[in-house]
RNA sequence: GGAGAGAUGGCCGAGUUGGUCGAAGGCGCUCGCCUGCUAAGCGAGUAUAUUCCGAAAGGGGUAUCCCGGGUUCGAAUCCCGGUCUCUCCGCCA
C-alpha cells in the first residue's frame, strides 16, 4: 500500500516505464493497470499519450473492448478546441472591458463592437463543437473500470480466488441436510410458488416465523452495527436517480442490471451503498468528520440478467431481498485499513449466529467494475455443499468519489482532496436465513434459532413443522 | 393538483436601473501579535476546477453565483425552459 500511494504521489513518467520493465511478471499486469488509473482515471491525459503503447496493453490485459485510439482522438480534439475557445474568450474578455471604458467617456466603439460579434458566434460555433466532443470523451471515461490494488492476486475468474481464512466449524449431519427451500416450504415460513403468482419468479414470500426472523435479523444486525460497531444508522430512499447510480459505478455499463421506473428515469436501488454513498455527493467533508461510517437496511432489486438457470430455487438469487450495508468515507492514507475493519465488521454477525464461513480475495478478474480490492464472506450451506457469497466488502478508492465529487480538505493545507469510500454487506438477510434453515436444522425438521437472535424473535428457540 | 416565494463561496448572507463582481459583510478556519486567564482583542490570509510559465516560491489564462438555452460587444444581474427547496390551499398513507 505504501508503495502504490508513493506511486500515485508523484513520479515522473520516465520513472514509471523504467519500473514496468523491471518488475516480475506477476505483478506486471496489476502494475500495468494501475498506470491507466492514474493515467486514465485521474486525466493524466500527458502520460497516455507518451506511453500509448503500454496503457493499451494494460486494457487489453483487463479484457476491455474500450478503444484508446478514440479515446486519444477525442482527446486531441479536446485540447485544440479548448485551447481555441480559451484564447478568443480571454481576447472577448479584455474587449469587452475596453468597450465599458470607451462607453463612459462617452465614445462609441462601433468596430470593436462589431468584430466582437464575430468573436462571440465563433466562440459558439466551437463551445458546441466541444460538448459534443467531450461527451464521447465522457462516455467512454465512464466506461472505464477501477484498476486493482497492488495486493490483488491475478486471476481470470472466481476458481483463482484465494481462501483468506475459514471460521467455524461445519455441521456434520447424520442425515442428509436439506435445502433451505424444502425447509421452508415444509415449516410453512416459505411459499415460492404464492410469490410467482403474486409477481413473478424469484420474489420472497415469508409467513409466520419466517418473516419474523427476516424482521429479526434485520434489527439484529443495526443493533449491532449501531451499538457495538459505532456506525450511524441511516434509512435512505429506495429509489435513486440516474446520476447516483452513475456515481457509484452502476451505470452506464450496467443498466440491463437494474430496474427502472417508468417514465421517471429513477431505478430501485441494487444496494444500500447506491443512496448512502451519495449521501454526499458533490461535499467537501471536513478531514475531523473522517471516517464517517454509515449502516442501512434497504431492500434491493436486481434484474439479474444474464443468470437465468442459476440458483432458480431458493433465497439465493432474487429480483427482490434485504440488505444491511456498511459504507465508509475514508482518508486515503487509512481505507486500506478501514477495508479490513469493516470485513471484521461483518464477520462479527455470522460469528454471532455461529455460522461457519470462509473469506477469500477476489482476484483481478473476479473483482467489480468500481471496486480496487474485495472480500467475499461465503457461508456454509450444507445441502449444496458450498460456500455462497453473504458479503462482499470492497474499498473503491477515489473511483466513486471522483464521479460523485466528494472531496474533504485536510486542517490548514489548501486544497481538497477525494475520499475514499467503501462498503460492505453486513449481511445480506435472505441468504442469512438460508444459511441458518440449512445449517440449523434437525433430523426431526426443525430449525435452532441462533441464541444471539432469540432476543429478536420473542425468545423463540426453534422453528418447528 | 392550484397559488406564491426562493436557489450566491465550508456555512450564513449582501448584490437584480447589465460593464474593474470571483463576488461586500459576518461566521468558521490558518498564521502572527497582544492580553492574561479560559473567554475575549488586534492584524494578515482563506473558493473550486482546469490549463500555461517556473526547479520552487509564485505568477498568468479560462470556467464556475442551481442546471440548460436565449438576448447582448458584455449577464450573478434581463428573457425562456427545467430541477430542487419553502409557504398557503386541496388531496392522500
Amino acid at each position: 500500500m505504501k508503495t502504490h500511494l508513493l506511486i500515485r504521489a508523484k513520479v515522473s513518467c520516465e520513472h514509471f516505464t523504467r519500473a514496468a520493465g523491471g518488475i516480475p511478471s506477476v505483478n506486471r499486469e496489476i502494475f500495468l493497470l494501475y498506470l491507466i488509473k492514474i493515467g486514465i482515471a485521474m486525466l493524466e491525459i500527458k502520460f497516455i499519450r507518451q506511453n500509448l503503447s503500454m496503457v493499451q496493453e494494460a486494457l487489453s490485459l483487463r479484457r476491455q473492448q474500450a478503444s484508446l485510439d478514440a479515446f486519444m482522438t477525442h482527446e486531441e480534439e479536446r485540447r485544440l478546441t479548448l485551447t481555441q475557445i480559451e484564447t478568443l474568450r480571454h481576447r472577448r474578455n479584455k474587449v469587452s472591458e475596453t468597450i465599458a471604458t470607451m462607453k463612459k467617456s462617452g465614445r462609441e466603439p462601433l468596430e470593436l463592437v462589431e468584430e466582437m460579434r464575430g468573436v462571440s458566434a465563433k466562440i459558439k460555433d466551437l463551445e458546441k463543437a466541444l460538448s459534443e466532443n467531450e461527451e464521447a470523451l465522457f462516455e467512454i471515461l465512464l466506461s472505464i473500470p477501477n484498476i486493482p490494488h497492488p495486493s490483488v492476486p491475478a486471476g481470470k475468474d472466481s476458481n483463482d480466488n484465494p481462501v483468506r481464512k475459514e471460521v467455524g466449524e461445519v455441521p456434520r449431519f447424520s442425515f442428509s441436510p436439506k435445502a433451505h427451500w424444502d425447509l421452508g416450504e415444509s415449516l410453512g415460513i416459505l411459499d415460492f410458488e404464492r410469490a410467482a403468482r403474486i409477481t413473478g419468479s424469484r420474489f420472497p414470500l415469508y409467513f409466520g416465523a419466517g418473516a419474523r426472523l427476516e424482521r429479526a435479523l434485520i434489527n439484529f444486525m443495526l443493533d449491532i452495527h449501531t451499538q457495538e460497531s459505532g456506525y450511524q444508522e441511516v434509512l435512505p430512499p429506495f429509489i435513486v436517480n440516474r446520476r447516483s447510480m452513475t456515481h457509484t459505478g452502476q451505470l452506464p455499463k450496467f443498466e440491463e442490471d437494474l430496474f427502472a421506473l417508468k417514465g421517471w428515469d429513477y431505478f430501485l436501488v441494487p444496494t444500500a451503498e447506491v443512496p448512502v454513498t451519495n449521501i454526499h455527493q458533490g461535499e467537501v467533508l471536513e478531514e475531523e468528520a473522517l471516517p464517517i461510517r454509515y449502516t442501512a437496511y434497504t431492500p434491493c432489486f436486481r434484474s439479474e440478467a444474464g443468470s437465468y438457470g442459476k440458483d432458480t430455487r431458493g433465497l439465493i438469487r432474487q429480483h427482490q431481498f434485504n440488505k444491511v450495508e456498511l459504507v465508509w468515507f475514508s482518508a486515503p492514507e487509512t481505507s486500506y485499513e478501514a477495508l479490513e475493519t469493516l470485513l471484521a465488521d461483518a464477520e462479527k454477525i455470522l460469528k454471532r449466529l455461529e455460522l461457519p464461513y470462509r473469506v477469500v480475495t477476489l482476484c483481478t478478474g473476479d473483482l467489480g467494475f468500481s471496486a480496487a480490492k474485495t472480500y467475499d464472506i461465503e457461508v456454509w450451506m450444507p445441502a449444496q455443499g458450498v460456500y455462497r457469497e453473504i458479503s462482499s466488502c470492497s474499498n473503491f478508492e477515489d473511483f466513486q468519489a471522483r464521479r460523485a465529487d466528494i472531496r474533504f480538505k485536510r486542517k490548514g493545507k489548501k486544497g481538497t482532496e477525494l475520499v475514499h469510500t467503501l462498503n460492505g454487506s453486513g449481511l445480506a438477510v435472505g441468504r442469512t436465513v438460508a444459511a441458518i434453515l440449512e445449517n440449523n436444522q434437525q433430523a426431526d425438521g426443525s430449525v435452532i434459532i441462533p441464541e444471539a437472535l432469540r432476543p429478536y424473535m420473542g425468545g423463540l428457540e426453534a422453528i418447528r413443522p
